[in-house]
DNA sequence: ATCTATCCGTGC
DNA sequence: CACGGATAGATT
């Protein structure tokens, strides 16, 4: 008997484990590893993944396999096999890793039908009202209906109806209706002589057919030809044409690129890329941290990396943060390698990403250039796998399974004994101490490829223009450097880096702030629908007339947003032409690619932002990079605020003079004198590295030591508390001598959606040290998570603190 | 997750 | 003792 070994699509820890199905006879051919199949689970039927098809089974009443959901596997053994690293990696369920390799079409929709298994009348009146002559309905219906559960077993057991399970794949392929040629063109000649006077349109379409011989498009050909479908219709009638319907993409970068040549290299990108190409001919797996500064032509690097796997007819996967809000990277791809690149980023439908998913999937791609997810690209021969930016946050996920991407890179890259790089021009901490230690290969790139130097940057003291008595927020000499390029017609780049861009509300006369009823943080006002919205939990209300503590009327909103910055813009530069970036403007699909489209070709003088501005831009005629408040990060409760305040300035200064024009950064701040800032102006990474590692060193944070973040939530704030301690207790019970356990302490944000939260964490040096403790604080609130509203969480090396 | 069997309170 | 709601237990 050939037996299935089967992942079950129910994500609870005691699901999480193989289950052994029978696979019948018809089904042999084609239930393989990686084959979703429809399984019989207790009364239901459910989703499952086919890991392993043996022989054998311990169990000896098996239960067969319905039907299979797929006919080719749509995970290789690879990613089945990685998929249980992953599990072990992040402490997730099987299934959840399994889900986050594919594409959200690949979930199964559940539904319950009653099917009618006698005769309408013979059931009673008020059923007859609802089924309505229908012999399937959905379950769903008999519920809203109010017909109670007794009710309906009961006619199921006197056979007058019948309860299915279905499962519903959601991997639908878009079709469209193709004309193709029955006969031959001779033939097609004759019948234009045995058609009648009257069928003039058959006529035009047999013309029309002559002179066209690929398929055709029907929608195409009734356009061309302006026909309606009736004489297409005749002609098929006649055998002489078939309508067909083929399998299409949808495919969102219609445009065709025109392809670019590789470009030479500088001395540095030779030295650089050499190590490479080594690896690669010599199929060997190495990590390369490729530091270089912005501007040095890290993406040259890449492309040409890129061709020389595709010469072995290899495949390349490269990730980039946020895709979406680097278009030009991606034309820099597709026109770089045309057809052979598929592109997956967030700002796809679940349609779209599907049918790109394909084209990796079936090997009629050979890059793919995406986010986070596309690092599991089902490729079966890759030579290269690169991480731009490779400090980006967004490479953690922050849902189960909370994987980092660059571990999984690493995993790949060793199964496929190919070489992975990290870029950046700001690397993570992490990486540059392991390029420093030799456990990734450091690459280095110090010269701008146009030779110009980096623009010159100067910190402005916001605390003396104050004294000065300017209260604006932009500094005197920001406001003259504006003025200057607005006549000199070059552009600025303006970033508000802040975190929650909107504003909160206060009382100026009680100080009272409007809170979210359900999260501990404060209402941000949305200028679009004047309303107050909360981040977290999406609740919304009006825009109060009154204080609710004191009823006041001078209840305003404060904070600088963009909406405000962008007004004061135009007090001060009314002839200035501006374009603002920010969730409020490009939430529409496309609005993003048509904002920065629009700067581009100079149809506005300043570009102004939030982060998603400080990445990957790059136009010629920015000459002015401005920062409004370079400290809006550095005080955040995470110990990588230091970090990211420097990437970040970093990153935004590299958008100014990168090309003929040399470019200047004007960096407001109250804290001139912090080290982040200051190094950051002098773009000194090393000297950034070695002070703020004295400082990790100090504290125990990474890379000295590795962390674990433990998340209790429940709604009642005392059980919460209790948990914490018990699970504190616990664990420094059986923690040995090696790790650190903080905590418990409240997150920084207490409240959120009505759930009390609190947070532990350990640090550790081995995994071994804290694994075992760590499953038995799992197994011993695994009661308390089923049953009461207990959530616990896991995260390895976490990103999100509050 | 979801279904079934079982336990216990309420009401007649 | 029937009902309904909460709850333990199983799912190959």
């Amino acid at each position: 008997m050939k037996v299935a070994k089967v992942v079950v699509d129910v994500a609870v820890s005691a699901i999480d484990s193989l289950f052994d199905y029978e696979i019948p006879k018809q089904l042999q051919q084609v239930v393989k590893p990686g084959v979703r199949v429809i399984i019989p689970f207790g009364p239901r039927k459910v989703m499952g993944f086919v890991i392993e098809v043996t022989d054998f089974s311990h169990f000896d009443k098996l239960k067969k396999i319905d039907s299979v959901m797929d006919y080719e596997p749509v995970l290789t053994r690879e990613l089945l096999d990685l998929s249980k690293w992953l599990q072990q990696e992040t402490l997730c369920f099987r299934v959840s890793a399994l889900q986050a390799m594919l594409p959200a079409v690949f979930k199964a929709k559940y539904e319950k039908e009653v099917w009618l298994i006698t005769e309408e009348d013979q059931l009673p009146f008020e059923w007859q009202m609802f089924t309505q002559g229908r012999e399937v309905f959905p379950f769903e219906e008999l519920e809203s209906a109010g017909i109670k559960a007794k009710e309906i077993s009961k006619f199921v057991e006197e056979q007058l109806i019948e309860i299915k399970y279905v499962v519903k794949g959601k991997n639908k392929v878009k079709t469209d209706t193709y004309v193709e040629r029955m006969v031959e063109e001779v033939k097609l000649i004759e019948q234009l002589d045995e058609l009648g006077k009257q069928a003039k349109k058959q006529r035009n379409v047999i013309e029309y057919l002559l002179d066209h011989d690929k398929p055709l498009r029907l929608k195409e050909l009734m356009q061309h030809v302006d026909v309606t479908r009736a004489p297409i219709k005749s002609l098929e009638k006649k055998g002489l044409i078939k309508l067909v319907q083929k399998e299409i993409y949808r495919d969102p970068h219609q445009a065709n690129h025109e392809l670019t040549k590789p470009l030479p290299l500088t001395s540095e990108q030779q030295n650089v890329i050499n190590p490479v190409i080594d690896q690669i001919n010599q199929i060997k797996h190495e990590m390369f941290l490729l530091h270089g500064v912005t501007g040095s032509g890290k993406t040259e690097v890449y492309l040409q990396s890129i061709d020389r796997v595709l010469q072995d007819d290899k495949e390349a996967i490269v990730l980039v943060p946020e895709i979406a809000l680097t278009p030009q990277m991606v034309t820099r791809f597709k026109s770089r390698f045309g057809d052979d690149v598929a592109v997956l980023h967030s700002g796809l439908s679940t349609g779209e990403k599907y049918d790109e998913w394909r084209k990796i999937h079936r090997k009629e791609v050979k890059v793919v250039v995406g986010a986070r997810s596309a690092i599991f690209a089902p490729f079966e021969n890759i030579g290269i796998i690169i991480i731009d930016e490779e400090h980006e946050t967004t490479y953690k996920q922050e849902d189960y399974p909370k994987y980092h991407a660059r571990e999984v890179a690493k995993y790949r890259g060793k199964y496929h004994q190919c070489p992975v790089i990290l870029g950046s021009a700001t690397p993570t901490l992490e990486s540059y101490a392991r390029a420093q230690k030799g456990v990734y290969q450091l690459l280095e790139l110090t010269e701008r490829v146009n030779e110009q130097a980096l623009p010159d940057m100067k910190i402005i003291d916001m605390r003396k223009e104050l004294e000065k008595g300017n209260r604006t927020m932009f500094s005197d000499a920001l406001v003259e450097k504006i003025n200057d390029r607005i006549k000199r017609k070059e552009q600025v780049v303006l970033m508000l880096n802040r975190r929650g861009y909107s504003t909160f509300v206060m009382c100026r006369e009680c100080g009272e702030t409007v809170q979210c009823q359900h999260c501990d943080i404060s209402m941000t006002y949305h200028r679009t629908n004047h309303k107050l919205k909360c981040h977290y939990c999406n609740e919304e209300q009006a825009m109060p007339n009154q204080c609710p503590e004191c009823e006041s009327e001078a209840i305003r909103f404060f904070g600088t947003g963009t909406q405000k910055v962008e007004e004061a813009l135009k007090e001060h530069f009314e002839q200035a032409r501006i374009i603002r970036m920010d969730v409020d403007t490009t939430s529409r699909k496309g609005a993003h690619e048509r904002l920065l489209k629009k700067f581009g070709n100079q149809e506005a003088d300043i570009l102004l932002g939030t982060q998603m501005i400080a990445k990957g831009l790059d136009f010629e005629n920015v000459t002015l990079v401005g920062v409004i408040a370079a400290d809006a990060i550095l005080h955040l409760p995470d110990f990588r605020a230091s970090e990211k305040s420097f990437q970040l300035l970093t990153q935004v200064s590299g958008r100014a003079g990168r090309h003929e024009l040399p470019g200047e950064v004007i960096v407001q701040t109250y804290t001139p004198e912090h080290y982040t800032v200051k190094l950051a102006a002098q773009y000194d990474f090393e000297g950034f590295f070695k002070r703020e590692m004295q400082v990790r060193k100090r504290f125990l944070y990474p890379p000295y030591y590795f962390l674990v973040l433990i998340n209790i939530s429940h709604e009642n704030h005392v059980k919460a508390v209790e948990v914490s301690q018990k699970i504190a207790n616990l664990l420094s019970e059986q923690l040995g001598e090696t790790v650190q356990l903080m905590g418990p302490s409240p997150s920084p944000m207490l409240r959120i959606k009505d759930r009390f939260r609190y947070q532990l964490m350990i640090k550790y040096k081995s995994r071994t040290d804290v694994d075992k403790p760590l499953e038995n604080v799992l197994n011993t609130f695994q009661k308390e998570i089923n049953r009461e509203d207990l959530q616990l969480t896991v995260d390895f090396e976490p990103y999100y603190f509050m």
